[in-house]
DNA sequence: CTCCGAGAGTTGGAAATTCAAACCCTCCCC
DNA sequence: GGGGAGGGTTTGAATTTCCAACTCTCGGAG
């Protein structure tokens, strides 16, 4: 998963290199939902044992869950997410309200995710400066690194 | 890439079931930067050219890019976001925010993104509902299908 | 004491993907 | 007619994934 050639810098790819692999952002739902034990990943997520025992490695390793005993004889083991694992969270609505609104018919969505207002969570991306929905139009990308430049929306 | 076993249906699974193939965001990145061709592709996202080419196929086919030529004679393409492509933006700049800051010193971030609103883009997920940015705390899941639950926070 | 099952992985080998480099084709230009 | 540029495809080798079976530790039932 290390980036080959020389690839522009970005954060985004930064941290696809962590959560990016198969399954990854899958185990961090899970956890989230409150399901913490390898059996209960294995079903809910259907990833092979061998791989999801990798990820939850990998995934503790880069300080987004942990790996705590809930029972010494047998020792048993749970992983939780950390600080920065439910900071993952937003992303995770974000790539839900997506498949919500173009993979399913709006009444047939696989999970509804309730905010404690009241209503049914439909997640926006807002500007904190502004409160603004974050639209396309409304950003500029001004690369840090010398030699990497956008090419200018010029629309869509 | 399909489902293996009998896992959670989802939302969050099905769009990454399109996208969440390696390289699939930052080629989304990349269009979404104005950087609309083949070889331009492979040197910013540093992808083998023939996976770049099976992920651009999909991304078409999903709906998430479209391809168009810009010459004929010789015959020249280019891929650019379609509507779909575009929503998904939220979703990198998400994961660029989590990155900034959870992989880089605040004074290093690879790139900054600027917003009309005259500020830097700091982009903070809400409720449509309320406008409070999501919270851990604040969320409930309500899997529609049966057999399928979720455990409860009980707190991470 | 023995057998059974739960929980949490590990192992081995086959199947699928990825990678890198080289190659191809169509033009344009000198 | 030689050299790019642009946009891919091909070819093996190197990695990963997948699946089923296996392991190991206990707790409890009979």
């Amino acid at each position: 998963m290390a980036a080959t050639k020389d690839p522009r810098p970005c954060s985004i790819a930064d941290t696809l290199a962590v959560v990016g692999e198969k399954y990854s952002l899958l185990v961090l739902r899970e956890v989230c939902l409150g399901n913490r034990r390898f059996d209960q990943l294995v079903r809910n997520i259907g990833a092979p044992r061998d791989i999801l025992a990798t990820r939850l490695r990998r995934l503790v390793d880069a300080g987004i869950l942990t790996k705590r005993a809930y029972s010494e004889r047998p020792q048993r083991f749970e992983y939780r997410p950390t600080q920065a694992g439910l900071e993952l969270e937003p992303v995770l609505m974000t790539l839900m309200a997506w498949g919500d609104r173009h993979l399913h018919r709006h009444d047939d969505r696989p999970m509804v995710v309730e905010h404690s207002c009241g209503h049914e969570l439909a997640p926006v991306v807002t500007c904190r400066a502004c409160g603004d929905t974050v639209r396309h139009e409304d950003l500029t990308a001004r690369p840090q690194a010398e030699g990497w430049t956008v090419a200018g929306p010029t629309a869509a």
